[in-house]
DNA sequence: AATTCGCTCAACCGCGGACCA
DNA sequence: ATGGTCCGCGGTTGAGCGAAT
């Protein structure tokens, strides 16, 4: 009946991974691809059960993650989105390109918290934690905001929504321009988001992905690309460049064999330097 | 210099829904 | 229809680190 199960526990590690583990990981995956998490520790020749190595991939592996603290626009979606969507990180997390549920849950719970707590706002309802007069606060809906002295920070993306409702519908093809906004200019964030509904509709809601025909994007010939590389470090940077698009979130899987090794290494690297 | 404290974040745990035989 | 397993999610834990004492 049912499902061999995951894993016999017995035998099967715990604990922090190793960079040993990571790189049979990370091999396995580039080279076979996301299967069945069951069978990849078997297969990738790991002592883990097919849910941790999953996790590890998905939190820390994929090449696609974002590195570093959330910017302040990140960090200002997370808040505005939390507002709407609870404590759903998956949901959250997917409207964040290259992070992950378990980063912005910790650093909700570290930092957005202490933050929204200090300008007196409560994480949980987003509404201010002292009642001082009834009219500071009028509104029962969790998407809505106070008046409150600090809530200029608080909303701007649900501001923008209110003053853009009847945005033109044509910007749909383009989101390398959005995401690449995200860590650099804060507000241009918001505006690019406010300029196409669908992505917006998708954004607040549990709307499929707006279609995209990348077909249309100009994407380099990578191969070509790679010959034209001057030296190791330009072509490591373009890599992390790449990788911190989110390349896989944008289904712009143009790398080879070859470039997502090179990856591999620039993690392994990257790794052994701490 | 040693100890304590607080913070961060990777990893684990447990649950619920989906899936399969 | 049923029972067992898988997968994904949210909550929680604890090791590691730096700051404070």
């Amino acid at each position: 009946m049912g499902r061999q199960p995951c894993c016999d526990k017995l035998g099967v590690k715990k604990g922090p991974w190793t960079a040993e583990e990571d790189n049979k990981l990370i091999n396995f995956i580039l080279t076979s691809g996301q299967c069945c998490w069951r069978a990849v520790p078997k297969l990738a020749g790991l002592r883990r059960c097919g849910k941790s190595c999953r996790l590890r991939w998905t939190n820390y592996l994929r090449p696609d993650l974002k590195r570093g603290l959330l910017t302040e626009s990140e960090e200002q979606l997370v808040i505005d989105l939390h507002a709407r969507l609870g404590n759903r990180w998956s949901k959250i997390a997917a409207r964040l390109p290259g992070r992950t549920d378990n980063e912005i849950k910790n650093h909700w719970n570290t930092h957005i918290k202490k933050k929204l707590i200090k300008r007196g706002i409560d994480p949980v309802t987003h509404e201010p934690l002292e009642k001082e007069s009834p009219d500071t606060k009028t509104s029962s809906c969790p998407g809505e905001h106070s008046s409150e002295s600090e809530n200029n920070s608080l909303s701007p993306l649900l501001e923008s929504i209110n003053a853009t409702g009847n945005s033109e519908e044509n910007s749909s093809s383009s989101p390398p321009e959005n995401c690449s906004t995200l860590s650099d200019e804060p507000h241009k964030l918001f505006d690019s988001l406010c300029e196409d509904e669908k992505l917006l509709s998708y954004l607040l809601g549990d709307d499929e992905p707006p279609l995209v025909d990348t077909t249309t994007w100009e994407l380099p010939n990578t191969a070509q690309n790679f010959n034209n590389f001057s030296s190791w470090d330009d072509c490591a940077t373009w890599l992390f460049d790449c990788q911190d698009f989110g390349v896989h979130d944008f289904e712009l899987d143009c790398f080879n064999e070859v470039e997502m090794n090179i990856l591999d290494r620039l993690e392994t690297g990257k790794k052994q330097q701490k």
